[in-house]
DNA sequence: GAGTACCT
DNA sequence: AGGG
């Protein structure tokens, strides 16, 4: 596994981990899953409030939310469609980065336009807790913030440009973290083919892949 | 098992 | 910073 910078226990950022030609492909993928699964604007549990973000998601399962509540379910929200299959580059990443034998499950895309935002949040929708969270950036860089494990804990920003690589996971699985804001232009998205009609310059696109439910048992060691 | 990926 |  590779080094990166240790923010804190268990959260290691890793700068430029997707080079040029991974991140043309990353976004050829995202293309396709767009296609398949177009984005959508999830809701806030009971008052039904938009995010600001634009979701869609990829794998067996895909993290949605709505007045119901935050669930993951295996269908896109308004067209009933299985989720398309977990982009190649992002099980790649996780192979690489999240020292954890079980594939993810989900791939949570956030496309975040130039106002766009997240607030302090926990994942914590995971039956599995044990796996990291693996997030991986393209377009305009972010101002990430992160905390602690309380919502009141201090909190930190660094800045997450296209190509970076990010892993929460170990001691910092459940702490607090969100997106202050999208950074004007600077990095735009990398010329690729297909390009990405829905995605304008100084547009951001997260993806985090997940583990949602812990692996089935292997084969029991044979007793001596 | 609160809430709070939101808002003031 | 903190809400109910």
């Amino acid at each position: 596994m590779e080094p990166g910078i240790a923010l804190a226990p268990g959260l290691v950022h890793h700068p430029g981990w997707l080079d040029a030609a991974s991140r043309a492909a990353l976004q050829a993928e995202v293309a396709a899953v767009l296609a398949a699964a177009p984005a959508y604007t999830p809701r806030m549990p009971r008052t039904g409030k938009p995010f600001s973000v634009r979701m869609t998601n990829a794998g067996p399962l895909g993290w949605v939310s709505d007045a119901a509540g935050y669930r993951y379910q295996p269908q896109h929200p308004e067209t009933g469609a299985p989720w398309p299959p977990l982009p190649p580059t992002v099980l790649r990443a996780w192979a690489a980065l999240a020292g954890y034998a079980a594939p993810p499950e989900a791939c949570l895309i956030n496309l975040y336009g130039p106002e766009a935002r997240m607030g302090l949040h926990q994942d914590r929708d995971e039956r599995d807790l044990t796996a990291p969270v693996l997030s991986l950036s393209l377009g305009a860089p972010a101002l990430f913030r992160y905390g602690g494990l309380k919502r009141t804990d201090p909190s930190r920003s660094i800045r997450l440009r296209a190509g970076d690589a990010l892993v929460i996971g170990g001691p910092s699985r459940l702490i607090f973290h969100g997106i202050d804001r999208v950074l004007a232009a600077g990095d735009l998205l990398d010329p690729g083919e297909p390009a990405l009609p829905e995605l304008p310059a100084g547009w951001r696109l997260n993806l985090t892949a997940r583990r949602v439910s812990p692996p089935v048992a292997g084969p029991v060691a044979a007793k001596p």
